[in-house]
DNA sequence: GACCTGCTGCGGGCTG
């Protein structure tokens, strides 16, 4: 074995005592490549492949951890992930004395002070936690990280295309800027598509210095579809009946898609087992259950073998995690990107033999089309491109703040210097920084003092706010407590009132009192409860998921992963679009004309059916967009369609303007991204433009549209 | 009809 030679004897040692037989594909790869060069990597192979070890056994062989500082800096997207990865690091490392240190918001402070006397070894980090190093202890960032050898960044594909990985991409610089080392930086992922490997590349450093090793193998999978119509508020009791059957003989993730709808599942399944004596192992997971709560159900999820369990979750579980052995995945309604579907799909039958068994529950006819879509470009391999931002002029805004926080004072010339030497801002020009610091000091974000910069009246205010180290937006909850013991947090709503109901970690519970001053909802278990109202926001269909729908709909063949009812569905839908003549998948799209208006089946991504609908609207055209089904309302004949796509490029031509008009209309418009409210407006128009609207595709579409009227 | 992710520093109260 060539690589296994390679390995020093510490962790050859490790792989014996395993009784590893061999080394998995993606591991041998990467040990021969690691250990012989100082290019970065981005590892690619599915869930549960072995590649953190694939990461940690040469960088662990290769690394003299005798040298001063930390010397491996593990980043996760997730809290959950990195106490999951402790434990197998830790593993790794005992026979090599090697200390391995948590560094989130919930780990120990003692063993983060003991760290910083002594800096060694292996850190485990959020990217907010690092932020909130730079700003409130300059000095830590290093004596701990000037002397690093490597980082290792999981579930990368979770950074690509996003804020949160613009500020990750900033920091990794930022990182790099203090430390002696060229810094050798391993990505790690289960769903980078190749579309997006320069995306993936650029972001952990230079893209000409960066390789990719993949293991493209996917494992078997048995999926079945099947269709139970219900309301919007309720489940069916069909299909929960169904669902009881389905899952309980098994170990079981169900994934209803919102957090009120896992509370429905969870509770209404537990209520089914009750009544015919079936196990009582249901639970809920999501952000709003209390943590010590989600960490128990990991916890049993991952130790017991004997019983079978159902857990209703979020997202929560669909990343990194390692939830032990799950039999079945259950996904109720469409999920809202193949890239997400492959995830889930590889949470169940994690030993390599096993085939990764899926249940597709759709309750109605578009979330069925869609799930169909998905999985037909799951089966062809394809992923969501993500773009990277050109100019994210709030994310500098924001890391500006952080600069000079970090540096105290700091003279303009040494910030300008720290921003160039940024790539994640290399396509905003020398003059566009320069305005911005600018414009920066006149709204008292910054200011100038003695020749030096330091944060401003205004700029103290964001920048000393405990929320100011992360991308994201974030509401007012209130802790729900049961005897002092917090159950999870829920946002206000009609519903938060004495004597009400509600659903929370699977449990039911009376509302006893509510304190609006402390945020603090008392309870007491109750045995009838509605689900909790959960404010989200909007998700954007990528453009491929609703042709792949088109596709479909116009298709004759059927499916065999269907069952009668999903066939039965999908026949009456062909039939409904059955006098459509359509010829080119591109640009005929089926309209129906109405007595005063017109409907037009987009069968388009969601930020182009966004960015039409704004184009429309502002030609003084009534018009109203459901992106749910891609459906645009216009209300004109279908004669007066050319006028109005002639007057649609009229108000392109002068798009900006109307943007600002917009914007000062509209406030919650650049609400989009959490720091897009402090910029000049001239900068809020380009980040809606880059960001939210899609105008050229948009445009694009809108010009070559034909219209197909049924025949 | 709409996911998820993350975070400080201080001070009060308790334990040893």
């Amino acid at each position: 074995m060539k690589a296994f030679d390679l390995l020093s004897e510490p962790i050859k040692k490790y792989i014996w005592k395993k009784g590893w037989s061999e080394l998995r594909q993606i591991q041998e790869a990467s040990i021969i490549k690691i250990m012989s060069s100082d290019n970065n990597y981005i590892l690619s192979s599915r869930t549960a492949s072995g590649k953190t070890e694939a990461a940690f056994l040469p960088i662990l062989s290769k690394v003299d951890f005798y040298k001063q500082g930390v010397q491996v800096l593990y980043i996760s997207p997730m809290i959950a992930l990195i106490n999951d990865q402790f434990y197998r690091v830790e593993e790794l490392c005992k026979y090599l004395e090697i200390s391995v240190t948590k560094w989130h918001s919930e780990a120990k402070k003692s063993l983060k002070d003991k760290l910083v006397k002594n800096p060694n070894g292996i850190v485990l980090i959020t990217p907010e936690s690092l932020e909130a190093m730079f700003v409130n202890k300059p000095s830590y960032v290093s004596t701990l990280f000037g002397n690093l050898s490597y980082i290792v960044i999981d579930e990368l594909h979770s950074f690509l295309g996003v804020d949160r990985g613009l500020q990750l991409m900033s920091i990794l610089s930022r990182i790099r800027q203090i430390n002696k080392n060229r810094v050798v930086t391993i990505g790690l992922s289960a769903t980078i598509g190749s579309d997006n490997y320069s995306v993936a590349k650029s972001l952990i450093g230079k893209e000409e210095k960066t390789r990719v090793l993949l293991d493209g193998i996917k494992k078997e999978t048995e999926i079945k579809f099947k269709y139970f119509d219900s309301s919007d508020t309720e489940l069916s009791l069909d299909l929960l009946k169904d669902l009881y059957k389905e899952t309980a003989n098994n170990k079981v993730l169900v994934f209803p898609n919102n957090r009120g709808r896992v509370e429905e599942v969870a509770v209404k399944l537990k209520k089914i087992s009750d009544r015919v004596n079936g196990h009582s192992f249901y639970y809920s997971h999501h952000s709003s259950v209390d943590k010590e709560i989600r960490e128990s159900i990991e916890f049993f999820a991952k130790n017991n073998s004997k019983y079978n369990f159902c857990i209703a979750c979020t997202s929560t579980l669909e990343l990194g995690i390692d939830i032990g052995s799950v039999d079945k995945i259950v996904q109720i309604d469409s999920t809202y990107s193949v890239a997400s579907l492959v995830q889930r799909i590889g949470r169940s039958g994690r030993r390599d033999e096993d085939k990764s068994s899926v249940v597709v529950y759709s309750t109605d006819k578009w979330s069925l089309l869609q799930s169909l879509a998905s999985w037909n470009l799951y089966k062809s391999d394809f992923l969501e491109p993500v773009k990277i931002a050109r100019k994210p002029f709030d994310i500098l805004f924001h890391q500006i703040l952080s600069i000079v926080k970090q540096i105290s004072a700091c003279s303009k010339k040494e910030l300008f210097r720290r921003v160039r030497f940024n790539s994640t801002f290399d396509n905003i020009v020398d003059e566009e920084i320069d305005d911005l610091i600018f414009k920066m000091v006149e709204l008292d974000y910054l200011e100038s003092f003695d020749k030096d910069l330091i944060i401003g009246l205004e700029g103290e205010a964001i920048v000393n706010s405990r929320y100011f180290y992360s991308m994201f937006k974030n509401d007012v909850n209130y802790k729900v407590l049961y005897l002092g013991k917090k159950i999870g947090e829920i946002p206000f709503s009609s519903q938060v009132k004495n004597g009400e109901n509600i659903i929370l970690a699977a449990k039911i519970w009376k509302i006893e009192d509510v304190d609006l001053k402390s945020y603090k909802i008392f309870v007491t278990p109750a045995v009838d409860g509605r689900k909790p109202k959960f404010f989200g926001s909007s998700v954007d269909i990528h453009q491929n998921i609703r042709e792949e729908m088109f596709k479909i709909i116009k298709q004759v063949n059927s499916y065999s992963e269907l069952d009668i009812a999903s066939s039965e569905i999908l026949s009456s839908f062909r039939e409904e679009f059955k006098n459509f003549k359509i010829s080119n998948f591109d640009y005929d799209r089926p309209v129906v004309e109405k007595n005063n208006s017109l409907l037009i089946y987009t069968f388009t991504g969601s930020k182009i059916n966004k960015s039409l609908n704004f184009l429309v609207s502002l030609t003084g055209v009534k018009t109203s967009l459901n992106d749910y089904d891609s459906s645009l309302e216009i209300g004109i004949k279908i004669e007066d369609f050319k006028k109005l796509v002639e007057e649609v490029n009229r108000i392109y031509t002068s798009i900006d303007s109307y943007l600002i008009r917009e914007i000062d209309r509209n406030k919650v418009l650049i609400e989009f991204t959490k720091w897009g409210k402090y910029l000049p407006k001239d900068y809020q128009v380009i980040i809606l433009k880059e960001r939210f609207f899609d105008f050229e595709n948009a445009i694009k579409f809108f010009n070559n549209i034909r219209l197909v009227v049924s025949k």
